[in-house]
RNA sequence: GGCCCGUUGGUCAAGUGGCCUAAGACUCCGGCCUCUCACGCCGGCAACACGAGUUCGAAUCUCGUACGGGUCACCA
């Protein structure tokens, strides 16, 4: 039995039978129809938005069927790995609405732990696992031990670089070690060689593989003959031997990753088979594009701030708005359903697979812009200060000093024009903005200017100002009245309509007269409603901003 | 370079052989509403990559070309 004595050399501890993992990990007794998806990051510490993205699709293919979904952490390569971030990576997923099923979860602020019965969902625990179907390849002779040093393996490649148009990788000939006689492969690594394990490959370059992607359709490729690595030399698996033996064991139905696995499909399938696997689907998304010299290219982590979900949530785009941009990618019928159901959760939205465009599209800041201002219109001064808030003791220290000095003032501010109006203001899409448009509120932040329409002149404005009366009790249509009054008497026409009927017999029409308070209290030439901005302030601190600007002018 | 995927207005896209003189959304430009702005409403600009073929008929099917993207690691 030479193949037993490889496989005992190569794995001399004691490891599970597969068949026991087979019983260990039964099929789920899970309702008809439903699917098993999952998000498999390595723990860099950095959710790219395209990850957000394909998190987002596995979670929603699931909602609507009684499924699972859930988090396995592809820490198989040790160098990349960094300090905290599974922590980082469970944080930023919560914030924008993803909350696996199963796997590593996190429980509260400063605590993760494992919830399901398929774990461990960590792959650097599950060495054994992957190293007991290891070695049930290399008993039926499926893998073989290489020995090929690095250089060795780079004079490979270059030889074939030369040798023009032929499969590049380990294969045929190239494969020095895949006929290598089993006593000396024994001997080689009883005498303490360095090795990785190696698919042995059964492909046919000739033959063709078919598969259906649920978002591409039918696709046939080559089948693979790349005796592909599935153990490295620290006995850890590459991802391609993790993915067939984690979904398998895992019992995923569903492989929803981005478009680069494509590729890698036959591949996949070959090890599926060989370790008498049944595959799951696939379905491959297309990678999210930036445009860059009239082209367009993969979303980069290096040249493109955006491309790191953190950089939303720093800009101060609402979570909400950024799932609500990507349902637009996902489906462009999500834009009629929200405005047929506004108030409907997204995971009800009828969303299959099949539509998913399968051409890379690019990321359109001006459209989550858009979708961002729709989001927060819809929230209540309360809420969107509460928001703000937030956003400012994270990112605006300064600010949030102002606010707390001012309990409750934000949320007053911020309703005006919103709370209970039909059409709210839409002028806000990042809490980012949040300063700037609430500024003239805080004398801490107020810039005393006095931007006047074209027309006024300085004499004008200040024969306005001090004739103008500002009283707090009155309504709006009072409040109007009395400046329409006040126009009237220093000779601007009541409406803009007059006005523009008879243009030489005015100084101005009311419109201006407005402008001069407005400036005068704001500072600037465009506000929300000038009424309601009064009512915020109070008769005296009105009384005071429009003295100050007579001083102004006067001086 | 081999293999694979893709290509409808500036952007996201509907469209699965006749309903396409090609929908909708974002942007941009006009106009209306209006005390300003934002909103809202009305209108406008703007596209089937190219070439052959199949067919009575093609954005839609086939082939070729071009262009874009992915992949060809002991990274995922």
């Amino acid at each position: 039995m030479p193949k037993a004595k490889l496989a005992a050399a190569l794995f001399p501890n004691p490891l599970p039978a597969p068949e026991d993992l087979e019983t260990r990990y039964p099929s789920r007794n899970l309702p008809e129809g439903a699917r098993v998806t999952r998000f498999a990051p390595s723990p860099t510490g950095f959710l790219h938005i395209g990850s957000l993205y394909t998190a987002f699709v596995n979670q929603l293919t699931v909602r609507a069927t009684g499924g699972v979904f859930f988090l396995r952490i592809e820490d198989t390569d040790k160098k990349r790995e960094v300090e905290g971030g599974v922590q980082s990576l469970l944080e930023s997923l919560a914030a924008f609405g993803i909350v696996p099923d199963e796997g590593t979860v996190r429980t509260d602020v400063s605590h993760t732990e494992e919830q399901g019965a398929y774990g461990p969902y960590t792959q650097s625990a599950r060495r054994d696992i992957y190293q007991a179907f290891a070695k049930a390849l290399v008993l039926q002779g499926l893998a073989y031990p290489c020995f090929c040093t690095e250089d060795e393996l780079s004079t490979l490649r270059d030889e074939q670089g030369q040798a023009g148009a032929i499969q590049k990788g380990y294969w045929g000939k190239w494969a020095r070690c895949r006929d290598l006689p089993v006593d000396e492969a024994i001997q080689h690594v009883q005498s303490g060689e360095p090795w990785v394990l190696r698919l042995r490959s059964n492909g046919n370059a000739e033959k063709r593989v078919p598969f259906t992607d649920e978002v591409r359709g039918k696709i046939e490729m080559p089948e693979n003959i790349l005796d592909a690595v599935i153990l490295k030399t620290d006995g850890v698996p590459t991802y391609h031997f993790a993915h067939a033996v984690d979904d398998h064991l895992m019992r995923t139905t569903h492989v929803i990753r981005s478009e680069e696995w494509l590729a890698s499909v036959p591949l996949h399938l070959e090890l599926f088979r060989a370790c008498g696997f049944k595959p799951p689907k696939y379905a491959h998304i297309s990678a999210m594009m930036k445009s860059e010299d009239g082209g367009k290219r993969k979303l980069s982590k290096r040249k493109d701030p955006e491309a790191a979900v953190s950089w939303f949530a720093r800009q101060g785009y609402p979570a909400d708005a950024v799932l609500e941009y990507l349902m637009c990618l996902i489906s462009s019928q999500f834009e009629d359903w929200r405005k047929a159901n506004p108030a409907v959760p997204r995971e009800s939205f009828p969303f299959t697979l099949k539509k998913m465009s399968a051409s890379g599209a690019l990321f359109d800041l001006v459209k989550l812009t858009d979708v961002s201002k729709g989001v927060i219109a819809a929230m209540s001064g309360t809420v969107l200060a509460g928001q703000a808030t937030v956003w400012a003791r994270e990112f605006d220290p300064q600010l949030a000093d102002i606010l707390a000095a001012h309990d409750g003032y934000l949320a007053q501010i911020l309703a005006i024009d919103r709370d209970g109006a039909k059409k709210p203001r839409k002028d806000i899409s990042r809490y980012g903005e949040v300063r700037e448009y609430v500024s003239y509120f805080f004398d801490e932040l107020f810039k005393s200017e006095l931007p006047l329409p074209d027309e006024m002149t300085q004499e004008n404005a200040a024969a306005i100002l001090d004739a103008y009366e500002y009283s707090a009790g009155d309504d709006k249509d009072a409040w109007f009245a009395r400046i329409r009054e006040l126009a009237v008497r220093l000779g601007f026409a009541a409406s803009p309509k007059e006005y523009k009927e008879n243009p030489g017999a005015f100084k101005g029409h009311v419109g201006d007269v407005s402008a001069v308070i407005r400036a005068a209290v704001t500072g600037r030439p465009n506000t929300p409603d000038l009424w309601a901005i009064c009512r915020v302030f109070g008769e005296e601190r009105v009384r005071g901003r429009l003295r100050n600007a007579i001083d102004r002018i006067k001086k």
